[in-house]
DNA sequence: GAATTATATTCCAATATAAGAATATACAGG
DNA sequence: CCTGTATATTCTTATATTGGAATATAATTC
């Protein structure tokens, strides 16, 4: 019941669901998440903890960066169920597609290091 | 986005999720489901219009009786999905397990009127 | 090891959520 | 129409969540 809860909790958030939706495109690093969102550096990281303690995404420390991926949902079933239908999920939604719109601009490159 | 957000939130609280487990089993009256969660019955009746609102369930009043069931999911194809796969999960939680048994005994002509 | 950069954590304010007591509403039966 | 019963709403309190500013940590480069 915990682990369905916290997933659930997990995808109640708009921020982390854009977050969800973002890694199927591709792994990002925290900056390039503030960027595609629009928030403060600390925002990302607190949503992302949130996110990788119910399982929906993992880490990896890669020199300075932490790039985030999606998980393969071997936490939970129902972690495995969320991240299938999420990959179907709300792609057509206009809030969602904006940022993906501005996606291609948005490289560690180019934003970070500023 | 928003009506995804909101199945989630709906579906955040274990009292919530407790009450759509248990209308798999039997449509119930507020009364009974304040009985089956141990819980004050404002609190049940908050939780009903929340799952309510998020499309999970509907409502029926028969008579003095609110009686509450599942949702066909018509409200949209998240809140089918997850109602088509809360059939089956959790079923075997301890937690949920324990109000289960004791939901033979949970009628409201036992229950109420007192 | 000092400076720089990316990320995490802490702290605080604003807001949201959950619970129950008290109260209001709706309906049935006399 | 009054009484009692089932449910909904309001009000208040306690707690949780969210967000950002400030700060701390970790890793790279010189």
């Amino acid at each position: 019941m915990k682990e369905f809860i916290k997933a659930m909790k997990a995808l109640s958030d708009i921020n982390r669901v854009k977050i969800v939706k973002l890694l199927q495109y591709k792994m990002m690093c925290v900056c390039e998440l503030r960027t595609a969102l629009g928030v403060a550096q600390p925002t990302v990281s607190k949503h992302l903890k949130i996110l990788e303690n119910a399982g929906l995404v993992v880490s990896k420390k890669e020199g300075l960066w932490v790039n985030y991926y999606l998980s393969d949902g071997s936490a939970s079933p129902y972690v495995a169920s969320m991240l299938g239908n999420l990959r179907h999920w709300l792609d057509h939604d206009p809030e969602f597609k904006e940022i993906i719109e501005k996606l291609p601009d948005i490289r560690r490159d180019l934003i970070c290091n500023v």
